[in-house]
RNA sequence: GGCGGUAUAGCCAAGUGGUAAGGCAGAGGUCUGCAAAACCUUCAUCACCGGUUCAAAUCCGGUUACCGCCUCCA
């Protein structure tokens, strides 16, 4: 049984889904105004490694992330550019997938656009003002946070206290328009030369939370197995969208609320983020590190933990990921003079007990930490068996296939098929020359071929079955 | 002020009552002509104080520090 920590209960949970075999999960996507940051990767490689092992278990998962397209900041960088509002997020909506792409993130089912769910955005709105939900007030429309009786449920808040925060930082604009301090906008009535949509209270523009109300509610139903996102937008946001979802359709919105924890940077360990300006985009960072290590690095903290970005930690990861690959050459290496018989029971047996426990660890609420040592006990008996003096070919080859599979939940391809851009033939020349130097103990020559070599990026290591190469990495 | 989260070796980190997983780095070793790769060995009493218990990193009370949310943010 999978277990979820889920934030709207602050426990540990069973996860039933509604439907046997099949999940529905909502992922709050960015605002496309820029490139994404690496604390956007850490919340798209969280749930998608999520998703890849709900995948595993055997669900069909229905993935649906949305882009926000109609937002202040790409107004403000539409003017900035001089194009439209819907070729700034055209052009971020591009960089996106490139970058996620390059990061091994599986593609949604449905992105969704805010522009492309106008109409429902409307129509959801004029439900909420017929329940009395909602109200306008001088071409805006607000929601009444107070007739919801549950507001604050999910981040753990009294209303009152809501209240008073909310209060502190209204505008005179604000005051006049709104019945209560704690309203917040569904409909904005737009500015001179904003962008606009018509509706009938004017022309204006959604507000952000009702955004994903519509989009959740419409692509996957009224109620949905898992709403994730990043920890700073369980308030307002999540609340929000709860209140709006539930006031419209009179039933539970979602059953299981997941919620990322940040990238932190610097001495202090400071959240990341665009508004704080110390962000590292995707975009700049795949320049200088291999984008496969970043996905190892971050897929391999638990979600919920925050994770410190540092030089030195993605060095660690560098290693590590580098000693999983090895395991697999070394027994790929192998193969060639393994022999065909059966594997046997003791390793059959091992190979059972290793997935079961790898499943353990993952079904409590994803932790990967455990998961990954169970991976690394694999590729160490993967490396003593590889060095054995007789091998049997069905061992290595279910061993590797356990390493790639259980690798690949994390979003980590190991390179099975090695690329190949140099001069084979000049390498295996000169390792056979090398070789011979070596059979004369004429270890200067041997030395010299290996040096040289070595400065064409060409690693050699004598194993008891003859010379290997590889391309430093 | 309210709510939530952290605090375990140089670093990352597991561990919810029985006497500290794992990885990186370090040290030593095996193998090797030397390397490389791999393997083996080694390396902590768990922020602080008090309490409960035969027994606590793990439970209770208190203290401290750091982070986040309460306004846009993954």
């Amino acid at each position: 049984m999978i277990q979820l920590y889920n934030t709207l209960t602050n426990e540990k949970e069973n996860f039933i889904p509604l439907n046997p075999g099949r999940i529905t999960m909502y992922v709050c996507g960015p605002t496309v105004y820029n490139y994404i940051h690496i604390g956007n990767a850490r919340s798209a490689i969280a749930f998608d490694t999520i998703r890849r092992y709900f995948e595993y278990r055997g669900f069909q998962v229905n993935y649906v992330s949305n882009f926000t397209d109609v937002d202040d900041k790409i107004i403000a960088a539409s003017k900035k550019l001089k194009i439209t509002p819907r070729e700034v997020s055209d052009k971020y909506i591009k960089a996106f997938y490139e970058d996620t792409d390059a990061l091994n993130i599986k593609r949604a089912t449905l992105n969704p656009r805010v522009m492309d769910t106008m109409d429902d955005i409307i129509n959801f709105i004029q439900v909420l003002i017929a329940k009395g939900y909602a109200y306008e007030s001088q071409g805006d429309v607000y929601y009444r946070a107070r007739k919801f009786a549950n507001y604050g449920q999910l981040s753990g808040q009294s209303i009152d206290e809501l209240e008073q925060g909310a209060s502190q930082r209204l505008n005179d604009d604000e005051i006049q328009k709104k019945e209560d301090p704690l309203d917040f906008a569904l409909w904005k009535s737009a500015k001179e030369g904003e962008i606009f949509w018509k509706s009938s209270w004017g022309k204006g523009r959604p507000g952000w939370h009702i955004e994903c109300s519509v989009m959740a509610t419409k692509f996957l139903g009224d109620t949905i197995d898992i709403h994730a996102g990043g920890q700073d937008l369980e308030f307002p946001h999540h609340e929000n969208e709860i209140a709006q979802s539930e006031a419209k359709t009179g039933k539970k919105f979602a059953n299981y609320w997941l919620h990322n924890g940040f990238v932190t940077i610097g001495e202090d360990e400071e959240k990341m983020s665009k508004s704080l300006g110390n962000f590292i985009t995707v975009h700049d960072i795949v320049k200088k590190v291999n984008p496969q290590v970043l996905r190892f690095f971050m897929a391999t903290t638990q979600y919920r933990r925050p994770i410190k970005y540092s030089q030195a930690n993605l060095e660690d990861a560098a290693a590590n990921l580098k000693k999983l690959q090895g395991a697999y050459d070394n027994a790929a290496y192998r193969l060639k003079d393994a022999v065909e018989i059966q594997i046997d029971d003791e390793r059959k047996k091992y190979l059972a007990q290793q997935k079961i426990d790898f499943e353990a660890a993952m079904d409590d609420d994803f932790n990967v930490q455990n998961a990954i040592t169970v991976v690394y006990d694999l590729a160490k008996r993967l490396n003593v068996y590889s060095s054995e003096t007789q091998v049997i070919k069905s061992v290595l080859e279910e061993f590797m296939a356990t390493l790639v599979e259980e690798l690949n939940i994390f979003g980590v391809f190991l390179n099975v098929h090695k690329e190949v851009d140099v001069d084979v033939k000049e390498i295996e020349e000169l390792i056979k020359q090398r070789n011979e130097a070596r059979k004369n103990r004429d270890f200067e020559k041997s030395d010299t071929i290996r040096d040289l070599l070595k400065e064409k990026g060409i690693i050699l290591e004598d194993t008891a079955q003859g010379t290997r190469w590889k391309k430093d990495e």
